[in-house]
DNA sequence: GTGGGATGGGCAA
DNA sequence: TGCCCCTCCCACA
């Protein structure tokens, strides 16, 4: 379920068994063999997430010191599972599996798993927009990617140079908390729109950092009204996303539509986001 | 057991 | 824009 939420948790919860360690690397599955070699009995010096890409930084023993840097991307399908030594037989096509004297970390099924010089990390950092999740990215940055396009704001959410890690749900649920409009062309938006939407992203993304998957219902952020907050116990209480592939809204009552923008479909309430 | 999706993204047309 | 890849998991036979 990776969109950047699932990235800087897997970062916050690998770095305290993994950083600093000297680590057995492998392939199981095969496909990264010549990479897991490379690996093998270097020392992870750090973890760094930014939009839905991760970076660990290793040093090798032998070579000086000489650094190296593992880049993955989750894609659709990659995940990671963690256990303690000893761990299980790989399950499935594991590409790499880390261990340290005590953690085994698997990764399996990931769009991009391979070894990167400091120029490619560089240009892949380059190319990202603001991460809501990291410290310092501000709303202006957003804005100044917003206010040249009439591209819908719908798809503009979806490009990783635009805003890092937002996907596909988090940017159906970030336009229905701001009751915008999907299909709005992106210069449209006001000022305070813009800043709107980074705070509720924001928002967003750390609570799921925080639980360790999406929920965004009953999310408190600043400034906005919780849709549905008060509403009689009964119909889709249990819900854990207001629009994402839902039925009807939960402010209004009315049906959720969906648009294609961005070659995906967006969910709205066509009513409270007019 | 099989088939179809899935929260991504790059590529050719 | 539509395809294809990656892998897992669920609904359905």
């Amino acid at each position: 379920m990776p969109e950047g939420h699932t990235i800087h948790r897997a970062a916050q919860d690998q770095r305290p068994s993994l950083v600093g360690e000297v680590v057995r690397a492998s392939s199981p599955q095969g496909r990264f063999e010549a990479g897991a070699k490379a690996l093998d009995q270097a020392r992870l010096d750090g973890i760094d997430a930014r939009g839905k890409h991760l970076f660990y930084r290793f040093t090798t023993r032998r070579g000086r010191g000489r650094p190296i840097v593992l880049h993955v991307h989750l894609g659709l399908a990659g995940r990671f599972r963690s256990f303690k030594v000893p761990p299980p037989p790989p399950r499935g096509a594991v590409r790499l599996r880390l261990v340290t004297s005590s953690r085994v970390l698997d990764l399996s099924g990931p769009l991009v798993c391979e070894l990167v010089s400091d120029e490619a990390r560089e240009a892949v950092l380059d190319r990202l927009g603001p991460d809501p999740l990291v410290p310092n990215q501000r709303a202006s940055a957003l804005a100044a990617r917003l206010g040249r396009t009439k591209i819908a704001i719908g798809a503009m959410l979806l490009d990783q140079s635009v805003i890092a890690g937002v996907g596909n749900v988090y940017r159906a649920e970030i336009l229905y908390l701001a009751r915008i409009d999907p299909r709005r062309p992106s210069s449209s938006l006001l000022p305070d729109e813009v800043r709107q939407l980074w705070v509720i992203a924001r928002a967003l993304l750390r609570a799921g950092v925080e639980v360790g998957r999406i929920v965004t219902v009953d999310v408190a952020i600043p400034g906005i009204e919780r849709p549905g907050a008060g509403a009689p116990a009964g119909r889709g209480r249990h819900r854990r996303v207001y629009a994402y592939k839902q039925p009807y809204c939960r402010r209004c009552g009315g049906l959720i539509d969906h648009v294609k923008l961005g070659g995906r479909p967006c969910y709205f309430c066509p009513r409270c986001q007019a």
